[in-house]
DNA sequence: CTGAAAGCGCTTACAG
DNA sequence: CTGAAAGCGCTTACAG
């Protein structure tokens, strides 16, 4: 396909391929969808009549016939500025994006209430519009996503809140394990009196991080009763450190459950005189752009954002082709030390 | 719609519904699609059928017949992390995703790169696979996108660059004169060596701001050669800066042509030990959440994204509906004072 | 206002 | 390996 100028001639059709090739319309269709019950010459013919006409099969007409879409669902249950003002999140939809570039699958932006999916949606997801779907940022309560796998395959991004005797297919890391590696390098660094500011308790990877921190800090024989509950943004991960301050003057370190949370957190501190690392440590949890964007650079744990988007589009694209693969896929964390701890 | 547990069952037809309610196809379709061409007796037998059997019209069926496909593509020519780093853009896409919700279009994403498209893009485009597109981030040389609207109703984020005697149809505001207002209200609170950190010159709006802070500052008889360009991330609005306070170390203001890049810019005054605004004043563009987020609240020229986006929802949906429509809309920009100058 | 019928552009058993 | 034919679930003139 050279790059003329577009013009709203009508499109060939299977039948015009088929009478350009002298053959009937089912040897068309064959090679076009790579079927290996044609001689090489009848395809070659084929072919060079499909780039003649510059051929295009018909979506519609496709999906009717055989009932698949070729089309993916990317569901955010979540304000559209909070989900893309995440920098963590746009690595995710790379991910998914460029892993999606080589498959002839297109992708459907359905943005959902954080509470309920509208009517919609759930017409749209049911009404067999696509023919899988990836749920990124899953909130508690939401149970029409968790149990939206019994129509559809679906890939969850971070493991969701789950109903009970009921599991679903996702990627994750184990936060839990990450955000315990976090708090261990404020440990290890002398620090003794280390709060933490938790993302929102609707988000299991929020209550895995809180854990995570919580078991380190006994672990190491620490106090764990500094908590403030931020919501993932920037300005909650602020007010959350400015809690932290009153609850405890003294405190000398802080894990946050964020990046970006974290930068509100630094520039509280800052603003309130505290050096960042020398009086107050600090370390965030994702490792994106929010961990070197900021007044300082960020201590983080990182999270393979990239590929865990990859690994989403993967999983699915394994599922829609009938493979069986393994229904959850935990991706390494790992420690990345800058300025902030 | 209840919220029942979704299983796959097959969907009902048309044609159940017609059976159920004791009518053609014909008459049913036409209730579907809202025809008055139809007894209002009738009309609620059917209706009450299609609760009944809560059907859901094919969409592939549908759009094979009329030929229409109640999509609508959100292409983004440019780097997905950059895109969705900037969260200008998120409230674009948020006012659009609000604006199609209460139609029956569903978006399509479309990631192309910033250079020149996919084939993969090209033939969806032109496919006949989305009705109209919404085109935002464009840059230069993209001709392929300019030249789209020959093809399918297209509305442009922002005034795209143009080939010769071709007009597109956009939303976006007076950057030039949104520009001057910033730069007027440095010139204003007693600035006289006022510095610029451009956008990329292969961006329309870049070179729009660009040229109202010239203006500006010639109106004002002062000296417009302080430039230094950035790439709208964060990252080159510091590099920038740092380029400009070695082409003139006494300067006392800075325009910088996004929030974002002007935080990069405030991270580098302060790092360099500049007060902001005192040594330094910094005026941003766009009011996005990159100028709350900072070490200083951002002076910003407001753009009212959110209601970009719905306009350019907006306006694509008029042309869809056949409207003649004004072809081009310009919002207003407004300066909003913080701390920053 | 209503229905019978053709048609949208594909895929897919079924024969051969 | 190849083709004739039915069928996917709608819409839309065309009659009446």
């Amino acid at each position: 396909m050279t790059l003329e100028k577009p013009t709203r001639r009508i499109a060939p059709t299977l039948e015009a391929v088929a009478a350009a090739a002298g053959v009937s319309r089912s040897t068309v269709s064959r090679v076009v969808n790579g079927s290996n019950r044609v001689s090489p010459v009848v395809a070659a013919t084929v072919l060079d009549a499909i780039a003649r006409l510059n051929y295009v099969p018909n979506r519609a007409a496709r999906s009717l016939a055989n009932s698949r879409t070729m089309a993916i669902a990317l569901v955010i249950p979540e304000d559209t500025t909070r989900f893309f003002g995440d920098p963590f999140f746009a690595e995710v939809v790379k991910g998914i994006t460029e892993a999606l570039e080589s498959s002839d699958y297109v992708l459907n932006l359905l943005i959902a209430s954080p509470s309920a999916p509208s009517e919609k949606t759930m017409r749209y997801l049911l009404g067999g519009n696509v023919d899988g779907a990836i749920v990124v940022s899953h909130h508690s309560g939401d149970e029409f996503f968790t149990t939206l796998d019994a129509s559809l395959p679906v890939v969850f991004g971070g493991r969701p809140f789950q109903p009970e005797q009921h599991t679903n297919n996702f990627v994750d890391v184990d936060n839990a394990a990450g955000a315990a590696l976090g708090t261990g390098h404020l440990i290890d660094s002398g620090r003794r009196r280390i709060g933490i500011v938790t993302g929102p308790p609707d988000m299991q990877a929020a209550l895995d991080r809180t854990e995570g921190w919580h078991s380190a800090m006994r672990a190491a024989g620490l106090r764990d009763d500094l908590v403030a509950q931020g919501d993932f943004t920037l300005a909650s991960g602020g007010d959350a450190m400015r809690r932290l301050l009153e609850l405890d003057p003294d405190l000398d370190a802080v894990f946050v459950a964020s990046d970006l949370m974290a930068q509100g957190a630094v520039n509280v501190l800052i603003e309130q005189g505290r050096s960042v690392p020398r009086d107050v440590a600090v370390v965030g949890f994702d490792n994106s752009s929010a961990a070197i964007n900021g007044a300082v650079r960020l201590t983080t744990v990182n999270q393979p954002s990239r590929q865990m988007g990859a690994a989403m589009a993967g999983m699915l694209l394994a599922l829609l082709r009938g493979e069986d693969v393994p229904r959850r896929r935990l991706l390494d964390t790992t420690l990345v030390v800058r300025e902030s701890a």
